[in-house]
DNA sequence: CATCATATTTTGTGATCACAAAATAGTAAA
DNA sequence: TTTACTATTTTGTGATCACAAAATATGATG
């Protein structure tokens, strides 16, 4: 962690937005999240206009920002960039891992498999994170990484917030394996399209999820 | 103009970075830019932030922000990232498009045309944005747009500079005529690929100019 | 009781000040 | 002349205060 306070405070609001501590649509107010963490409202007002900066909060003009509320549309077109730049990055990544990285992959879908058996929800989307990241983390272009993180940002507070006491599928780490598979024999486009694959269910396996809430509430 | 001068003077400062005004490595401090428009350090301060987060400007920790120096590596990585993004938006658009978007377009390509002729650089640049991003524009998703804009303002300081005193090529609109022809017939997949071949040709020149000038100084 | 005008509170923005760390200048010793 | 140490200046960060606009509460009027 940074020496400054404001960077502490970002990552501090940051994790709260992924677990899911703030409700879509509510305000975040600089004075409130400032009494609580005992600072003064100066590096609050920072953390949060960065995340405004980074799209993921939204700011209204001259008012508070708020946590931007998911609709089946905006999850679309996050999940259309998503699909073009996570599977550039599956393939320009499969040629450039090494052993390691291989170990660390294979971990990773053997823990989503086990975490799907006992039902730990938790567990599945750290292993589940983990194995995109850090796969993703190895394509060797900064500014694609980059990008791509910006987009996990935006829909992750929904991501862990819809997860949380839903069941999972099944079905929900074989695309992992296939494109593990294709990873290791150095099959990049293979790699690419059992990526694309396992994207396109787990976004279907999440609007499901959303549909189910938004129906409810 | 917005109501509040934080927002003022990032757009002050953005300009001044598309102008290319700063030089690459150089440290933007504080207080200097507060006296230049005269105002108090905060709102500056608030700008600056927001640039680095939005990646156009380098923070180093707890010091000055830099504009981040333009490399050959740097400059593909961007590319790689603007080809799959700017392709996918052309396809997206080119059925979306009304009769008054292909008039502006054709108005672009026109002045485009008279620009390089004429040897006009600043009228060629300004053509040539407004081609792009109006058809993006229409692509009709908003997180998509946002990416694409964002990497346009990484590139945007040194395309500026660069492009100041050189040479138009004479096929520096063909492929915009190309895609043009395919946009207007509504050949999705045609208009990307000729749009694809406008952005590696301008890439191409516009390393040239990079080289240039780096072996120079 | 509903509706609109007014008063109070809340809340983000911007200025000024204090402080610590980094950069720079200055000085002395080898 | 070069190098290492010290003192000064510069510069970003964070706190407190003042202010205006927005949100909310309050009260009057139909």
């Amino acid at each position: 962690m940074a020496d400054n306070l404001q960077e502490q405070l970002y990552q501090n609001i940051r994790s709260g937005l992924l677990a899911g501590r703030f409700q879509p649509g509510q305000r975040l107010k600089i004075r409130d999240l400032a009494a609580e963490w005992g600072t003064s409202p100066m590096p609050v007002r920072a953390a949060l206009q960065r995340l405004v900066a980074e799209g993921v909060l939204e700011g209204e003009q001259q008012r508070s920002v708020r946590v931007p509320s998911m609709t089946r549309e905006r999850y679309e077109n996050i999940f259309q960039v998503r699909l073009a730049l996570e599977g550039m990055a599956v393939e320009l990544a499969t040629p450039r891992l090494d052993s390691a990285d291989l170990a660390l992959l294979r971990d990773c879908v053997q823990r989503m498999d086990t975490a799907i058996e006992r039902r730990q929800v938790q567990d599945y989307l750290n292993a589940n994170s983990q194995f995109h990241l850090h796969l993703y983390g190895a394509c060797g272009n900064p500014v694609l990484l980059r990008s791509i993180e910006a987009l996990w940002l935006q829909i992750g507070p929904f991501f862990n917030r819809l997860f949380t006491g839903a069941d999972l599928s099944l079905r929900l780490n074989d695309f992992h394996e296939d494109a593990f598979a294709a990873i290791e024999a150095g099959d990049a486009k293979g790699a690419r399209q059992a990526m694309e694959q396992d994207l396109l269910y787990f976004a279907r396996f999440l609007l499901n999820l959303l549909a189910l809430e938004q129906g409810e509430v």
